[in-house]
DNA sequence: GAAATGAATGTTAACGATAACATAATATTA
DNA sequence: TAATATTATGTTATCGTTAACATTCATTTC
């Protein structure tokens, strides 16, 4: 005696009750051309009557499919800022309506293989603020996934890549600042082992090293994590150093904002006693007092960019078998954070 | 002539390797205590050597689980702040190591069906801040997942709930400021579809109306969404009205940084010419200026909670039939934004 | 009106894993 | 040493879906 499954709706189950086999309405839920159009309305009708929902498993099974993206932060649980953390969230999300998204980080990880223990995604797209991703990149890629990388330049080959012009950006600030009459610079740098941190840095000593009459002040070039934390206190060792800079660089601007929490402690007014200025265009930076000068990342133009890389990749369609490079430009937005000293 | 599938590693491809059933390879690879340890070993060896990743669909098919647990939030896209969203997701990842975390918005979803197109998790985690939410919830519930709604009160019949009580919070933080010798007070709203942002306000107005020395004044009452902005422009009308309280409560933490800015635009100082409040505790009020006394909401607690129960529900360990209804206290966090007027 | 065409549906075999139920090989007992 | 446990392995069915390959039935064609 086969125990029938009544307490679930298949198929088979629907077959039976429209009196047809479970062929017919695997084509009709599929909208095939082949299934009379009536038998199709009627088989429609008691699948959603009977409360249908397909098995995910059973039909990636068949099309070797899983229906998920997955989407890699370098760091989930610290070093990544909740702003940067949640648009990206919420653009990639927007663009991949069709799939389920899975968040994960690889600070998570003990190692590679944990990437795919719970299946593989049918694409994945790494948010890279890290060169220790790289071995997760060249792993999910070995295993036939394809893959964007944002956010970072990545060193494996023949993977797409869209970053911002993290370099120039810097440069062209500083050389903004300089214009104004600044002099003499401070800087408050990212998480050591993120790359941003390296360009942002080399951006900054670039534009100084360019202008003879402007100058890098070492003793105010202070680690920082990206954090409000650690600009604030990277604010308070520049602050109690006997060589002061005009302006201080801050390698984003959660950075910023703890500075001006130092700067206030110590009484000095921004940007009268000392300029700011940070990187992102975080939404709250024109909510800043004062408002915060600083370089636009354009993270949805960069996640809208790779996801539609990505899309391509899943769906076949990528015209060219180069992988696509792109850099994104930045853009300087002024606000109140620097003074003008000429 | 049967095409071999040689691009592709499976367990009968690794069975044939090593010379074994595939059912010895299935037990060996799942540790079974049926294979001789040798065996056992030369299997998982050759499985590893061969890149095996096991099929999670085949696997779920079997045992009719999606090893994933999804995650619904009210609206992704906007109403709900980025520091909320990051840090729900981060402890959610942090106690949810094995499955894939799937992360939606009902705000981004046509109707109740659309939450299972891509398949059944596991188990689902309503961060719910809208009544609208309810019909989902039980529609979720409807299709057998095990559900567990934080953050508020739902009105779905036996569904687990953990809650923040914002009321008290918000109640006693008042009574505390009317110590201080505050008596006018103004308030910022939440978004108006939140419950959030009805208890918060009936917190307000309740602390209000037990004390005869004090009052709500009712032009400074202004509806906002919770998000920076909305605290901007609402102290911009608060502040050009005749009549001045002596302390705004602002509904979140965000809206309060906003209301800040509009002080500092009318050359206010806070807390000397008027005094704040905020709600949350993020991350950054500690870091504002001057640092922003506001109300804890556990935020971490409330999902780890959750999070604990809905795994107990999805292993089926509920130990009582009882669905829990816990609500977890706020606490006043006192910083500087508040004048002692005594 | 038989043969050929084509539209609609049915039968059966995958997909890759687990699980129930054999069976073979070895160890234990009488 | 034969009978019997015990241990290790193999065979086959199954999950719910899609897809390849029949088959049926009505319609057109000559």
């Amino acid at each position: 005696m086969k125990k029938e499954n009544l307490d679930r709706t298949t198929i088979k189950t629907i077959a039976k009750a429209a009196g047809v086999s479970h062929t017919t309405v695997s084509r009709a839920l599929n909208d095939s051309p082949l299934v009379k159009p009536q038998t199709k309305l009627k088989i429609k009708r008691l699948a959603d009557e009977m409360g249908y929902i397909p098995d995910i498993n059973a039909k990636g099974l068949v099309s070797n499919k899983a229906y998920v993206v997955g989407i890699y932060f370098s760091r989930l649980q610290s070093g990544t800022s909740s702003n940067f953390l949640a648009e990206s969230i919420r653009q990639v999300k927007k663009l991949l309506a069709d799939y389920t998204l899975a968040i994960n980080g690889i600070d998570l990880m003990p190692n590679e293989n944990a990437m795919l223990r719970n299946g593989k995604p049918d694409g994945a797209l790494f948010i890279s603020q890290c060169e220790n991703d790289d071995s997760y990149i060249q792993h999910m890629r070995d295993n036939g996934v394809p893959v964007v990388v944002i956010n970072r330049k990545t060193k494996v080959a023949g993977v797409t890549n869209v970053v911002p012009d993290e370099y120039h950006g810097v440069f062209q600030a500083i050389e903004y600042a300089i214009r104004l009459g600044h002099k003499k610079f401070g800087l408050i740098k990212g998480t050591p082992k993120f790359t941003s941190t390296h360009y942002r840095e080399q951006g900054f000593r670039d534009a100084i090293a360019k202008h003879p009459e402007a100058k890098v002040v070492e003793q105010a070039v202070i680690d920082g994590n990206y954090s409000r934390e650690s600009g604030f206190h990277a604010m308070n060792k520049i602050l109690m150093n006997s060589e002061f800079p005009s302006l201080v660089f801050c390698s984003n601007d959660e950075t910023a904002a703890g500075a001006i929490k130092s700067c206030q402690k110590f009484g000095l007014q921004v940007p009268t006693d000392i300029s700011l200025m940070g990187f992102d265009n975080a939404d709250y930076a024109k909510f800043m007092v004062p408002g915060l000068t600083t370089i636009y990342k354009p993270v949805d133009e960069i996640t809208r960019i790779g996801v539609e890389q990505l899309k391509d990749l899943m769906e076949g369609n990528s015209k060219s078998d180069q992988a696509l490079k792109k850099i994104v430009t930045t853009e300087l937005i002024i606000r109140d954070s620097v003074a003008d000293l000429r």
